[in-house]
DNA sequence: CGCAGCCTTGACCATTATCAACGCTGGTGG
DNA sequence: CCACCAGCGTTGATAATGGTCAAGGCTGCG
């Protein structure tokens, strides 16, 4: 066992089914080479500093000097941008095992702030370049993670530019699971840790849209709402045909 | 001068300035190694088959199998998704030196096709993939490059979620030059390949919007339109406050 | 010369934003 | 331990941005 795994082990919040990089799906342009070794592991976990914050904290602040590179280790992040008067754009929801500030630049051109309990690890940009430069298998795996979420940010464009409200609302809940590894997702269980205002920024929209779409959704016995930070898909195949605009 | 660059030259239609992928601005991960190497540029070109595309021609269809990773010589494409009842979101425009399809997966998430006579280099992905095997600097590129793509993407986000059709339009008109390495872009000109409709679906705007959004600018002395494909920034400082949303 | 595709403009309309009010809940302090 | 308050979520009424529908002009090509 990695010092990396012992790290997450040792915390209370989040016993089991986390997802480091290792985790190599089959990658076409990798190959199978993809997996991250063991000594690697090791090597970046030796790297890590980790940072905990409460919900609200602030990882970084759009326009900082970006000396870090960070691995969420557990609990969740919002990533966001701003305009001048204050219209903010939600860009991403970070779960455990995602990284941020591989972008290039002196700067973080985002902001990121935790949404819960959570634990980042910090590497410095220094280090963690010369540990690419020796690793093969390191730096597939940032390729790989950054096509997919490239892949995840053209979908969240046809999902801005060309759907509707009840549209957004249903791919949300449809793509949340997948990104948020801290639940197996058993039985249409959506884990929400975020608020309604973050969905809306994260959606394009506004608080009261949101509200009223998962109303109306609700209405339609497409989803019910247990208790807060939780939600329960109930027709599953209704709620996919929305976010493909066939509802 | 390697045989790719040759291939561009043989072209009657694009003489100089062109950005192949060694043009290595500085990058904050890579660090100063970033460059490709002349050997690795030779391969690269030796790999490649070329595509000649005639405006409209399809490169690549949603759906499609993904065998090959392309990069374009010449040109200009579009990239975009559609939801089932046709509705398109075009997540990109492709110039000179622009790769497609490094993304993983079996098939393409995405269509491409021609908005002007092209020309487009196709590498198969398994000898590719053998290539970025061997070639540190190789691999240092893409990631640099997808990296520079998410920031974009991100930025393309902050747009179709929160900004309203005027400051879309302002926005890309400020950024495309810096995408299209065609042209110089002296004095405020803007080369516009794409047709209106081509601009709404990048912007998640109608025609009408963009028409009705252009003229207004026009009216505002704030850019000229000398003739059709072309367009000039005569107030670059109104334009800009206007993309930011104060204007 | 004529037609097809593209662009522009106008009138009207719909989706969603804005403004407003109210209920719920969890944390804090009396 | 309870009461109050702030923040969050929901719902309703109204408004506005941008979409839809329609018509006409321009241009380039056959």
């Amino acid at each position: 066992m990695t010092a990396v795994a012992k790290i997450v082990q040792a915390s209370p919040l989040r016993p089991p089914g986390w997802n480091w990089p290792s985790a190599g799906d089959h990658c076409d342009i990798c190959g199978d080479i993809s997996g991250v070794t063991p000594s690697d592991l090791q090597r970046l976990a030796d790297l890590a500093e980790n940072l905990p914050l409460k919900a609200g904290g602030v990882l970084v602040s759009e326009g900082d000097a970006a000396p870090y590179i960070f691995n969420v280790a557990l609990g969740s992040l919002r990533v966001f941008r701003l305009l001048p008067d204050g219209r903010r754009q939600i860009t991403g929801f970070l779960f455990a095992g995602d990284f941020l500030g591989l972008v290039v630049g002196q700067t973080y051109a985002f902001s990121a702030v935790a949404m819960e309990t959570s634990i980042v690890r910090r590497f410095r940009k220094g280090p963690f370049r010369q540990l690419i430069e020796q690793s093969r298998s390191l730096e597939h795996m940032l390729l790989h993670r950054t096509s997919h979420e490239l892949v995840a940010a053209q979908n969240q464009m046809l999902l801005l530019g060309r759907k509707m409200a009840i549209e957004r609302m249903a791919s949300f809940l449809l793509d949340l699971p997948s990104h948020d590894p801290s639940r197996p997702s058993t039985g249409g269980l959506v884990r929400l840790p975020m608020k309604r205002s973050e969905i809306a920024d994260y959606l394009g929209m506004t608080v009261e849209t949101v509200s009223r779409v998962l109303t109306r959704l609700r209405a339609g016995g497409i989803i019910a709402m247990p208790n807060k930070g939780e939600l329960i898909v109930e027709q599953p195949e209704r709620l996919r045909r929305h976010a493909q605009g066939e509802g």
